[in-house]
DNA sequence: TTATCTTTCTTTCGGCAGCTAGCAATTGTG
DNA sequence: CACAATTGCTAGCTGCCGAAAGAAAGATAA
């Protein structure tokens, strides 16, 4: 195989299975591990994967840091689940907000074929998941980003939430309970999870199991001001109807 | 079989199989390989295919995001070498704002170690480059995403834009011209860019060769309100002298 | 936390395959 | 036949790969 080739075919190998160790792609390629480790100097150098310790990782705004990544496998199964249910509610020609956030992200997955979508959303991966969509518009709130995460926040996230009215609002969170409704355990994200409520005709929760029955330190708005909660079909019958008599639209799934 | 035929079987048949080495070609089609090298030679001179260390490939195989990564591969060490510099003027305490494009985008790669940096952006790629340094805080314009890129623009850029001041302001640029200054193809575009010279109390200009001279559309800004152009030492001394002459102050690398 | 161990990375070297360039032989053409 | 184009060949140079040693980064244990 030629050098250049191998290059190429370690990208797409990478870019299949999001990760690679330099012992496994010289195996795989049958070359040695220096061998390797000069293709990836190469390969980084035109900025198409990163490397790490040990290994390689894809480039660029899709991959998730280990921290993110950790967060992300929890309950990945049934927030997948959960993100193909409220993208279902999406309508083509619908104006929606996205909140940051891992569930939030499979509903973005799941919105790539709907035409003539807008969303306005503060997470910098809910963007670069929708970037390349033909059909779909994508609004990114401004603000500053959010340590180890791609979130954004402060004054111009809340200002561009208060210019813009959506059908529907996507909102993920930590910690959501039948008396006290949703909650959050960092006061400067609060506002903007407010905005998001205001800015919507229609507010969707979305949340796995681990959250449900949850609090936290600040309220951010009363169940009476959710209208559906989308969550799995693990939660205890008795938790959702107490959601159910609180108001709140439950689907489980 | 004539010269010009097996060219074009050449062709053919490494466009079937992605990639082919020197000495296969030869064995296929029964000439030495000398042969085959001239007729790579000329192949790749007509942009077909490209030729590598011990055979060819299918041009532009890498490119999965055809747009930018091809717009990141030229140039590159220049690109790179231009990014340092520039990365070299930003002071631990600074605020600054650094454009959309991938000369900038270098910049935001050498300033992960600066301390009590401020960044505005209106590029997710640089923000994400940015996002784990310790020492740098990040600042998102906020704004539609830009098809098949990451660069966000409109309204809330904007509004961003006239809200913050900064003592440095780094622009990317398609085109640069000693009479003319700065100018850009696409009009929706300039608006930005106008609005973080206006927003900036020195403003760096970083283009590679080959923007150097070139004329476009829009005049986004005369060559007065650009203090510093900085480029490779490939720009002919003459074009450098032009620039001086207009009084921008210009740094080859 | 600090100290130690282990793994991985960088750098350097030499061997080898492949490349360039020039020349000679062959083939094709008027 | 003369001339040009094409092909084969070779000498010297370049770039790629594997090996090994020292450096750096993680991992482990005290």
């Amino acid at each position: 195989m030629l050098a250049a080739e191998r290059k190429i075919k370690i990208v797409e190998y990478v870019r299949q299975h999001q990760a690679a160790s330099v012992s496994a792609l010289a195996q795989e390629f049958g070359v040695h591990e220096a061998t390797i480790r000069r293709d990836l100097a190469e390969v980084e150098q035109e900025g198409l994967l990163k490397r790490t310790h040990g290994g390689v990782i894809v480039e660029g705004l899709t991959n998730r840091e280990p921290s993110f990544n950790e967060r992300s496998t929890v309950q990945l199964e049934q927030k997948i689940r959960i993100g193909r249910m409220a993208a279902s509610l999406v309508e083509d020609g619908d104006h929606i907000i996205i909140d940051s956030g891992t569930t939030t992200l499979h509903i973005a997955r799941h919105l790539t074929h709907k035409m003539n979508l807008t969303v306005v959303t503060n997470d910098m991966n809910v963007a670069a998941e929708l970037r390349d969509a033909p059909g779909v518009r994508v609004t990114v709130t401004g603000g500053e980003l959010y340590p180890s995460s791609y979130m954004l926040n402060g004054m111009f996230t809340d200002h561009v939430l208060k210019s813009v009215h959506v059908s529907k609002a996507f909102l993920g969170t930590p910690a959501i309970h039948p008396k006290h409704g949703l909650m959050h355990p960092e006061a400067q994200l609060v506002v903007a999870k407010q905005g998001m409520i205001r800015a919507a005709q229609e507010v969707i929760v979305v949340a796995d199991e681990t959250k449900i029955g949850k609090l936290s330190l600040h309220k951010v708005a009363p169940n009476s001001a959710i209208h559906t909660l989308i969550t799995g079909v693990e939660v205890p019958a008795y938790d959702v109807q107490q959601f159910r008599d609180a108001g709140v639209n439950v689907l489980t799934v």
